[in-house]
DNA sequence: ACCTGAACACCGTTCAAGT
DNA sequence: ACCTGAACACCGTTCAAGT
């Protein structure tokens, strides 16, 4: 075929044919070769629109982080109830692509989706009078949490097996098979109960460092 | 060759190699191949072993999750203080093995260390008084948050270059090329604030679901 | 039982050739 | 500029053959 007078491919639609193959079956599965055969291409025909495999997954992930709501950030909404809304939007937009997490969880790097992210929440914390050092961690621990809720389920960690959990050997597991069934709630529970938890302590804490305010 | 009189090869063997390559080159750097030959033996011998190279890594994450030390859930030590030491010996295993911690957030599955640890705390939670679906959710909840602060480190996930930070992009990014350098600072920092937050939050609940105590 | 080399069906990436 | 097929150096895994 060579050249066609109209371009076959195109950078987003490399990246929007890889988020659906990663989202159907998983980061193994987009090989440069599957990936060009859904896209009715061969598969150096890729590298003329990204340098390697890895790029065009930077820029899946990118895309990903992009649909993270940050306008709570811009309203006068308080810092507390602003960090709870991001949180929630930044793990829906994860567990959305679950499949992705390992990539995004590589650090913003150069991705401005990611940056963008990074800026926002440090920005609007220091706006709400934390000194830039615990902005900054507050930052860092928010993700830690959200990209660790997102990345592998816990009760989808557990095999959906009565036999895998001799009593002798894990005393108090004889319930852990049931939690594969109810992952998604289980894990939906465990993340509000830690954001909460996370939140009331921070709340504590910038209660006492700004020496006034009524925490929780 | 053919069989040796005496195994040139065992489990231990291959599981301890792999976790050197892992450690030293990286996941990727973990092939058949290359750690059969590091064994001074060729690729195919390793799957007298283990039924899949997937298997041998679920091996090594094992072995790593037996590090951890769960012998705070033992003694008298209130539960809070119980979490605090474990997360921070979780942490500790973890960020010894940093690339190893795609694999061992695919959940404990049928992992014999990760489950006894799973055990532990919510057998240790249980016992202080929590209701078995709290309990639930703090092992989960901390699982998230340990994971996520071992995966990807934050401050290493931004680049050592001013000029990735465009002021009229990231406002607030000015300073975040120093953040790759004091790297391990300010990681240890947010998760130590993260964690401390995390335990007064849930602090406060307990002491609300319990009717009684004194928080933080 | 435990190792070997050969083989199969894959990879990511480069490159000269085509329009 | 943008696609192609051929090629290179790899993969994970299977299997018959050797002791």
């Amino acid at each position: 075929m060579a050249r066609p007078r109209k371009p076959l491919l195109s950078a987003d639609r490399i990246v929007a044919a890889a988020l659906v193959l990663v989202d159907e079956e998983g980061l193994d599965a987009v090989s440069t070769r599957r990936l060009a055969a859904e896209l009715g291409v061969s598969g150096p025909s890729l590298y003329n629109h990204f340098r390697t495999k890895d790029q065009i997954l930077e820029a899946v992930a990118d895309a990903v982080s992009a649909q993270v709501d940050l306008s709570m950030f811009e309203d006068g909404r308080d810092w507390r109830r602003a960090l709870h809304d991001w949180a929630v939007s930044y793990r829906e937009a994860l567990t959305a692509h679950p499949h992705l997490v390992p990539v995004l969880a590589r650090g913003p790097g150069r991705r401005p989706a990611g940056l963008r992210l990074a800026d926002a929440v440090f920005g609007a914390m220091v706006a709400a009078g934390w000194p830039p050092a615990q902005a900054t961690s507050i930052g860092a621990l928010m993700r830690y949490f959200v990209l660790g809720s997102a990345l592998g389920s816990f009760a989808g960690g557990f095999v959906d097996d009565v036999s895998a959990y001799d009593p002798a050997d894990y005393p108090h597991l004889g319930q852990a098979h049931l939690l594969a069934e109810r992952q998604e709630q289980i894990d939906a529970r465990a993340f509000e109960t830690g954001l909460s938890a996370l939140l009331d302590g921070l709340a504590l804490q910038h209660a006492r460092s700004t020496g006034a305010g009524t925490p929780s």
